[in-house]
DNA sequence: AGAAGGACCAGTGGTCCGTA
DNA sequence: AGAAGGACCAGTGGTCCGTA
């Protein structure tokens, strides 16, 4: 139990190298003989800040025949406590979820803390350098930017929880931590004692990170973050791109040009 | 005949907003019932300076049923002299083919020269501008370099001579006349004179590359192609990078350490 | 209900090879 | 034989949605 947690992994790098052994068999992919056409309404889902999702394509959805099972290991009761301890080929536990927590502080069992959220970012960030140097190395191309190459080298290196929908969907959160240390702390803060959980504090990183866009000139978020070395090597969300968008089309249309806003806390 | 001719396109850019009618037919994939098998020779092709092909895989060939024809559009002689009036509905004609020509030189008929070749860059270079200012209008992703949306881009406004593999062929031709056009032209000359063909002058084109990419420190193409404004938005070709790759392995094998080469013509 | 992440998909970089 | 470019393919960026 002590090897999978979290938090001793925080701290202890090196256990990465321990289990590589994720070789994902290729499942071939199965035939598509049904095509549902639907109007290209939008499941609303996160990339919507109104405008055309999927590229304005037709979208014709063949999004069907997902992954159905495939637990069938035995094992019995997968909810009994404390059997974590990965004794054989057992299912991979899922990560704990995260909560809100203030600078500093540990999250409670079967949680895991913002500390550790963005600590991943670092180790990520870590697992680039390497693929950078490997390519140097051998004359291959080399990559800028955290790309699937690098999360497939971090789950080589045993760093099996990191993947790359988590990391994307927490990447404004890790840059208002870049950006403004003290300003996401205050957010941090103000959310626990409200008792909010992670999906409303993560909505709030949107706003004061579209504020610093603003003040930096012209709402480039892009460049916002090409200016920090940590968070160049992260791609922009498409929706914190958006909102920037949107709030530059605001503010022209209602005539601001660059309000000299102070450095608020938030 | 006229309004085919590159060398009047090429003072001619506007007239590019011409015949912008490419709208090309989606066929469908057709299916993959045959799959031969076969030992990963490797073509012997471009991208193989002593390296892996297919980044290792099984490369299974299955590059059996490409395009067999289409023609079909009756015509008669397609040879025939000079019916190239596009009168209506016909085959688009390929371009001619490069000869090497010295600096200033016009090709003589049916084939283009070394200068229009390199303005196609230019061209190119312009149609990035006009879709990242798009992009960046509408608030989308911004690309930095050719891309596959560049080259939409270009065919949709007209630009049906422009296409990814011709530009990406001759990239490495592009850098050596931005980054030393005495050389670049001095080889031109040498290679008309000897009454070369272009395949010929373009892979003297490497050497003087590399040459460069030493002198600039650690054999670092990229870098190279980097400083350089207008090289910045080409992808380093394979094969060049590889050769520059192989350069300093055998430079740092013999004990070479960045000779202080003169800018020598070639 | 809230959240983690396997799996999917449209469009990319790269270039082969049937064509002229 | 030499060359232009349509078409292909493996692996990408992006994120949905079946799962826990």
């Amino acid at each position: 139990y002590a090897a999978n947690d979290p938090r001793r992994r925080m701290l202890l790098l090196s256990d990465n190298q321990a289990n590589a052994l994720d070789a994902f068999s290729q499942e071939g992919l199965s035939e598509e003989p049904v095509q549902q056409e639907r109007e290209a309404a939008g499941s609303g889902g996160e990339a919507a800040v109104g405008r055309r999702v999927g590229k304005g394509k037709q979208l014709s959805i063949k999004r069907n025949n997902r992954k159905k099972k495939k637990k069938g290991e035995g094992y019995g009761d997968p909810e009994s406590g404390s059997s974590e301890t990965d004794s054989s080929g057992a299912e991979r536990q899922r990560e704990h979820p995260f909560i809100v927590t203030e600078p500093g502080e540990l999250a409670r069992a079967k949680k895991n803390g913002l500390d550790y959220l963005f600590h991943l970012y670092e180790q990520c960030r870590q697992f680039l350098l390497q693929v950078q140097a490997l390519a140097k190395e051998r004359g291959d191309k080399c990559p800028t930017k955290v790309t699937n190459q690098v999360f497939r080298y971090a789950k080589k290196m045993g760093a099996c929880y990191i993947n790359k929908p988590k990391m994307r969907h927490y990447v404004h959160c890790y840059a208002f931590h870049c950006l403004d240390e003290e300003g996401s702390n205050a957010l941090r803060r103000a959310h626990k004692e409200r008792g909010e959980n992670v999906g409303a504090w993560r909505q709030a990183c949107y706003k004061p990170l579209v504020a610093i866009a603003a003040r930096h000139g012209t709402w480039d978020i892009d460049a916002v973050f090409n200016a920090h070395p940590r968070l160049a090597i992260w791609y922009v969300p498409t929706k914190l791109r958006q909102l920037c968008h949107l709030a530059r089309s605001n503010a022209t249309a209602t005539g601001e040009l660059q309000p000299p806003q102070p450095p608020a806390i938030f």
